[in-house]
RNA sequence: GCAGGGGUUCCCGAGUGGCCAAAGGGGGCGGGCUGUAAACCCGCUGGCUCAGCCUUCAGAGGUUCGAAUCCUCUCCCCUGCACCA
């Protein structure tokens, strides 16, 4: 393949690739490159948002170079500047292992797990002293960190910064330094953060990375998909949630998801079909070809013809022989406050064996054995006390 | 350090002694409509043993029959001035 080629398909859809040249010139260094990227482990899942960048690294890989995976364990006691979050505690040893396992099978549903380096930064970071990072420090200036948009804002808007956030992109580009890191991956919010990385790297000596950075996929609610805001869908989420998340996207997104995800252009047709052709590609990625027919089978029956779904777990019902006061029951079932289930009822969105339930206190009998359904999601099979 | 301005329910943001569980918007939820979605309409949105009761307006005390609203102290944020290695 032409080297032209070669450079179309792993850049495909970035929004930048700085220097342009300079990701050509590694590449005809004829050895495998080391391809960084970072993500918040502290999520519940990586997102298919993430699985954009991921989708860079594994194309990379596809070629012979090597994925470098940052679990930035250390970094995530600043929290992330434009979170805004507090400082957060130390975390324990095997919590961040179990979150780091959790990354990585979220991760591998795109990537090549045998060409994928893991690596904490707790392993550099942890050891530095004061006087390598003031080292770091003297790397940049004020006048530097401040030109990253988030920062500039907040500044103008006398929203308060603090000096260890000011310090998190130099700790990121500090990893660059550590992993030696030839080309970095990242969302187009990371742009500030990669090119840090290039004059950090230099500044110790290191050839720069090139910043390789993609769009920020757009969720249901029309902002950037994060796993802080709950619109996303996660690479390891249950193939049912997989689907009726992508299901749910407006229309209009369609486009930028067929372009994104799929790396695909949209198929000619109904918006309809596009869209649950999407879904299936998406669950497929993820769970593989029997999961697909599953989860579209789910959708089919519970979303578009609000039907039961085909399991639904038990749920005993108080013990005694009185009326069963059924705001305790959803409450218990579903996981809401008694008041929450009293609007439910209320508001006519809860059924039995698909009729809407009136009264607040019925007999066991009308109870046992039949499902419950709260709103159009919730389902469980009540069952007589344990 | 000095002076001034602020901290309100998931978020933004009104409210300056009773009519405040607290306007309005966002988000979320339920119902309707529908091709999933969007748009649109209606309703709900602190908790509970729910026509009543209980806990909330940074925190702790106090004044008052009664406080998110007044006073005192504390914590935190912002602005200006001062300081400036």
């Amino acid at each position: 393949m032409s080297t032209l080629a070669l450079i179309d398909r792993l850049t495909r859809n970035a929004v930048d690739v700085l220097p342009h040249r300079e990701l050509e010139r590694k590449l005809e260094l004829g050895r495998p490159l080391r391809v960084k990227l970072g993500i918040d482990v502290t999520a519940p899942y990586v997102t298919i948002g993430n699985g954009i960048p991921l989708q860079r690294m594994r194309a990379f890989q596809d070629e012979g170079h090597v994925g470098v995976l940052i679990v930035g364990d250390y970094t995530t006691r600043i929290g992330d500047p434009s979170g805004r979050s507090r400082e957060r505690p130390m975390l324990d040893p095997a919590e961040i292992d179990r979150m780091a396992e959790n990354f990585f099978d979220n991760a591998r549903r795109v990537i090549d797990p045998e060409r994928t380096e893991v690596r904490f930064n707790s392993e550099w970071l942890g050891s530095l002293g004061f006087a390598e990072l003031l080292r770091l420090a003297r790397t940049t200036t004020v006048a530097q960190i401040l030109e990253r948009d988030d920062f500039a804002k907040r500044f103008a808007g006398n929203v308060p910064i603090s000096i260890s956030e000011l310090l998190y992109p130099l700790m990121q580009a500090y990893d660059s330094v550590a992993v030696e890191a030839d080309v970095e991956l990242g969302g187009t919010d990371q742009t500030y953060n990669l090119l840090a990385g290039r004059s950090v790297q230099q500044a110790y000596g290191l050839e720069p990375q090139v910043a390789l950075t993609v769009p920020l996929l757009l969720s249901w609610d029309g902002t950037r998909m994060s796993s802080s805001r709950g619109n996303y869908i996660g690479l390891s989420e249950p193939a049912e949630e997989q689907f009726g998340k992508t299901m749910s996207i407006p229309d209009e997104l369609l486009g930028q998801w067929w372009t994104l995800v799929v790396e695909q252009p949209v198929p000619d047709g109904a918006a309809m079909d596009a869209k649950l052709e999407l879904a299936r590609w998406i669950v497929r990625r993820s769970h593989g070809e029997e999961a697909v027919q599953a989860a579209e089978a789910h959708f089919t029956r519970v979303v578009r013809e609000g039907g039961a779904p085909a399991e639904i777990s038990s749920h005993p019902l108080p013990a005694g022989d009185g009326p069963v006061h059924v705001p305790a029951v959803i409450a218990a079932a579903f996981g809401l406050s008694t008041s929450e289930a009293r609007r439910l009822l209320a508001q006519g969105g809860v059924k039995l064996d698909g009729v809407v339930v009136k009264g607040l206190d019925l007999p066991q009998a009308e109870l046992a054995g039949k499902v419950l359904q709260a709103g159009k999601r919730r389902f469980a099979r009540l069952v007589p006390p344990v």
